[in-house]
DNA sequence: TATTGTTATACTCTATAACTATA
DNA sequence: TATAGTTATAGAGTATAACAATA
């Protein structure tokens, strides 16, 4: 009855001035969101084919050579031989780009739990139900397709 | 007890997957995020100073006027002199922009009410509150600041 | 003199096509 | 010959500095 189309457009709208507000307050190492969304990547699963990360990041791997090349000429990453392939380049995040990976998650979780923390106890219980419960669809959805 | 640090952090990962799997659902016009979002603001409020937008879309006055002048040549949007002022130009959609916004519009809506669909009735519940409020934080943070 | 908009220039991010080196 | 990566080139999007036109 209230799952109408004219209530779900706003929640849309929701969703992107949430990005956006967390996104403005994560600033650690003035890093692009490529830069950012490929340093996480590496952070969290460690180090990767170049080619590999080229396809998890939905880049083409002319970009994904370009991205690297600049992330380590900022520090943040090493390439390296692959041992077991001759032609494969293994990428490495460096001390700085661990620090900046941390700082930056705590940059948002920060931004995230301060705009929480203005809602009423009731909200703040929605909140802390709807979104993994739409993680966990957005990864069904994409595990049945 | 479980608003702690550790709770929050996965709830922004959540957030950001969530604009990818709209932004990656809504392609009418093959538009860049910078113009669906111009255009969007131009359909919702009505015809723009250029300076005006640039302030809103919080980017340099030249990189709007170029936004602009790449949306003329695309058919979305049309400058004309603003009537009160010699200096300044007026931005205003056209009927192909109106368009496009609406099919797109349409198309982020359906993504996230398929979406919501999968899940069970109190969880899509949840949303329903956590989404609008999460917003209305948003705004009262801005309004307070 | 201050404001509005454009032009000039440069850097990031993206893509496709052509090339090199290894399997 | 197929695959991994790079180089060449081009367009979108962003910025700052310098400029023109109008207030």
């Amino acid at each position: 009855m209230d799952s109408g189309d004219g209530s779900v457009e706003p929640m849309v709208a929701a969703v992107e001035q949430l990005v956006h507000y967390v996104r403005r307050r994560t600033t650690a190492g003035g890093l692009s969101h490529a830069a950012a969304s490929t340093l996480t990547r590496l952070c969290q699963g460690g180090p990767r084919r170049l080619s590999e990360l080229a396809r998890s990041e939905n880049v083409s791997q002319p970009s994904m050579t370009q991205l690297v090349s600049r992330m380590e000429r900022a520090g943040l990453v090493r390439r390296a031989p692959d041992p077991d392939d001759g032609r494969g380049v293994l990428v490495t995040t460096t001390g700085l780009g661990v620090e900046v990976y941390r700082a930056r998650k705590a940059e948002r979780a920060a931004a995230l739990q301060h705009l929480v923390a203005r809602l009423p106890e009731e909200e703040q219980n929605a909140v802390r139900i709807a979104l993994p419960a739409l993680t966990r669809a957005i990864h069904e959805e994409r595990a049945s397709s």
